[in-house]
DNA sequence: TAACTGTTCTAATCGTGTTAGTACAGATAT
DNA sequence: ATATCTGTACTAACACGATTAGAACAGTTA
């Protein structure tokens, strides 16, 4: 959890970098259904950030159904995170959309496009 | 050259909207090489915008190598556009580099992220 | 009760994209 | 030469959103 790099002088938000790496844990695996995540203050404290910037990333993962907060109880990992999971893969097909726009401009084939993605997957496997 | 539609409300820099559209012009042929852009001043009348946004936009694509600018002349498409060519694959690259990174998260198989680009391929064929 | 939790709110600050206006220098047609 | 176009540079002001700061409220738990 605490693995989580943020870079302050980014163009993208901190919230959103919060979220993004909060939901890389979740989705990964790396933290399990259930599971607590830290206190919105003691979060902030950790990563000398704001408590509010926090909360606006915890709020945003739970619109998103990732994660699930209860005043007084705290925050945790949703136990169905499935649904969440669809809107994800939503997400990966618009890459896979801009890339083959982007190919399309410069006149790229498509197994030129498949070749990297074999390349890309085989470098990546644990 | 003027069916580039631009979002004031939305969330990219205008200046960026105009580097992507002209961009597309450019790499996709509609624009050739050594062809004429409109003049700082009218485009940035055609479009309703500040004249300084459209100079932004024209410095960053001079920088990419995709037109050139001399003062009193105008600015025109590069004679040559292989190398701002190169970096846009890379762009690519990265697309599909992201793409395959979230679907090691959600499990998703090689074959799927293959398949969805033959799909998305067919469907964007002119 | 005390100490923790999330949540909400306002005000101030800061960065950056955008606008507005002006000015300068090079190119070109008249 | 003059007029008019071109790109370029600069400052000041404005707008918007992200972030910070601080306070307050409500629910949970030991």
């Amino acid at each position: 959890m605490s693995n989580i790099r943020i870079d302050v002088k980014s163009r993208t938000p901190i919230f959103e970098q919060l979220c993004a790496g909060i939901r890389e844990e979740i989705l990964s695996g790396a933290m399990a259904p259930g599971e607590a995540l830290p206190s919105v203050r003691s979060l902030a404290c950790e990563l000398a950030i704001n408590p509010n910037t926090i909360q606006k990333a915890y709020a945003e993962l739970e619109r998103q159904k990732l994660i699930s907060s209860a005043p007084g109880r705290g925050s945790f990992v949703s136990d169905d995170i499935r649904p969440a999971m669809g809107a994800f893969e939503e997400r990966i097909l618009e890459d896979l959309r801009a890339a083959v726009h982007r190919a399309r401009l410069c006149s790229i084939e498509k197994k030129k496009l498949t070749d990297l993605i074999d390349k890309e997957w085989e470098g990546t496997k644990q």
